[in-house]
DNA sequence: CCTTGACCTTCCCGTGACTGGAACCCCTAT
DNA sequence: ATAGGGGTTCCAGTCACGGGAAGGTCAAGG
């Protein structure tokens, strides 16, 4: 199977099929014209891969999960941990967006917004003194 | 006032003033040695821009609104435009990463998480089939 | 006068996870 | 022979800096 068969199946772009094989996440055969051969496990692992970047898993948390995956003895407890520590980063991510989201609605809604130069956005962002 | 001490007033590293500078938000003087000599409107400017990042507004955001703050004849609703569509873009990143928490938490839930191999998140990253 | 150490300068590389594009090769159909 | 639609590699750019090297400047102490 060429790169376009494997990325319509896998549901990635091509390009980023190259990345992965860049960064070792995924060892595609080569033809003999150079073009690479995707085997069904190939495609498994491109489909995994992409569930976990969706679920904001970064290449290197791929890489382990990857490996767990395909480690039949494998500890569910070191899946968790990843997964866990990953929940943490993504609640301090959720937390800092709401802080922002909280104190920009605020302004937003004490904003006129006409042709009026007055401004409490800008009053607020202005240093004091 | 050199950088260190603009940098010590303003709350920004020095890193980061250097490159607002090469960006174009600041343009400090220089002194015959060539050392930056910011003025107190330059640190000024710094508190802004310091304030917008943490807001999250990109520095092409942060580039348009200091020439708003500078421009007594500005419209607030210019101001409130940008805040708004900055907004939009908050909200869809917390929508996103909440779906990623939901997923994800439901799954560490389901997870036993001790030394068998059985795992419902890499059952939930393997493709279907 | 010399040295030390804390400043300052510019310049270049690296970050994460790709994306776009150039330049070029391969294969099939017309 | 050519046109097109694959494929390949490699380089540059993204965003907002941070790290670190190489070297200039300045005030204080011996």
């Amino acid at each position: 199977m060429n790169i376009k068969d494997a990325s319509a199946r896998a549901g990635l772009p091509a390009k980023t099929i190259r990345y992965y094989e860049e960064v070792g996440l995924i060892r595609p055969l080569r033809d003999a014209n150079g073009y690479r051969a995707f085997r069904e496990s190939d495609v498994h692992k491109l489909g995994f891969l992409g569930r976990a970047r969706a679920l904001g898993f970064t290449i290197e948390d791929c890489r382990v999960l990857l490996s767990l995956y395909e480690d039949q003895s494998r500890a569910s407890a070191d899946v968790k941990e990843i997964a866990q520590k990953h929940l943490a980063q993504i609640s301090d991510k959720i937390a800092a967006l709401q802080a922002m989201q909280a104190t920009l609605s605020h302004l937003v809604a004490c904003c006129h917004g006409d042709d009026r130069p007055d401004c409490p956005i800008l009053a607020d962002l202005a240093p004091p003194g």
